[in-house]
DNA sequence: TTCAGTGCAAAGCGTTTGCAGGGTG
DNA sequence: CACCCTGCAAACGCTTTGCACTGAA
């Protein structure tokens, strides 16, 4: 994917930098990461890479359409590569486990709402609850 | 539902203040908002009240499940009152409609997710993407 | 009278921005 | 060699926290 890293850049006259291809990359190899995980993550490799620097990329990264972020926590968003599969994220507020699902289980909700003319943008969505462990041990609370 | 709050609180050993009392009342009347407009709207009329006054209340009234907060933009959270019928949330990303929708448009994510065991929150729920009226004028761009 | 609740001020976390220097194309 | 990109440091928006005082029960 790194490839079409350099031809997307390209196209808007954006430039390939070694730190735009190194968060790219700790985007992929981490799968779901927050801005803070994917600094670390440069970090572990090349020593000089500054928090804002990450931000700005991510940024470019999801213009280009390279990148994609949900928020799977009430803190800071979660990005992935969207090399992946498209998914929904189905995160439990009590173990904070998160499972992707196919886009298939949100088909119905998609096509109801497209009846009234509105794309639902699957990748950005996270479906909070809880999930079977957590009901099966748990005392009926805790938040977020 | 103020009446719900003093039994509540009193459940809990917790006491019944104007605040709290204020506070619920503004999430009730103004149907969807953020911590920042609750102040507001209380300090419409009362002068005197403190911002982590309204975060602590907030958390308070969740945790009595008087109300109950989704993210509908990527800032602050909004809260609303529990005694409206529970409804999920559409949001537009480019022109920040909101609409509610009947749980029924979830009824078969609910179903799939629970065949796992899953019990999804649908109050919290928040679907992005584009509505109609933005589909039909828009170019193809423009974050959340 | 007790202890939960409040206001205030400071700190915290995640993110954004202005600017000057650096490196890509 | 133009101009995009980066690092740095300061600022920012939202939220949380510590502490002493206040007031509900």
């Amino acid at each position: 994917m790194s490839d079409d890293l350099a031809a997307r850049l390209r196209e808007q006259g954006l430039r390939l930098t070694p730190q735009r291809r190194l968060i790219l990359q700790a985007v992929e190899e981490l799968r779901h990461a927050t801005p803070d995980e994917v600094l670390a993550h440069v970090r572990s490799r090349v020593s000089s890479v500054n928090a804002s620097t990450v931000y700005r990329t991510l940024e470019v990264l999801e213009e280009l359409g390279l990148v994609r972020h949900t928020h799977l926590s009430d803190r800071a968003p979660t990005y992935h590569s969207t090399s992946e599969h498209e998914h929904v994220h189905v995160v439990c507020r009590r173990c904070h486990v998160v499972r992707s699902y196919d886009p298939a289980v949100v088909a119905p909700l998609v096509a109801a709402l497209g009846a009234d003319g509105f794309v639902v943008d699957v990748g950005h969505l996270a479906v909070f609850g809880e999930c079977a462990d957590c009901a099966a041990q748990a005392p009926p609370d805790t938040p977020t």
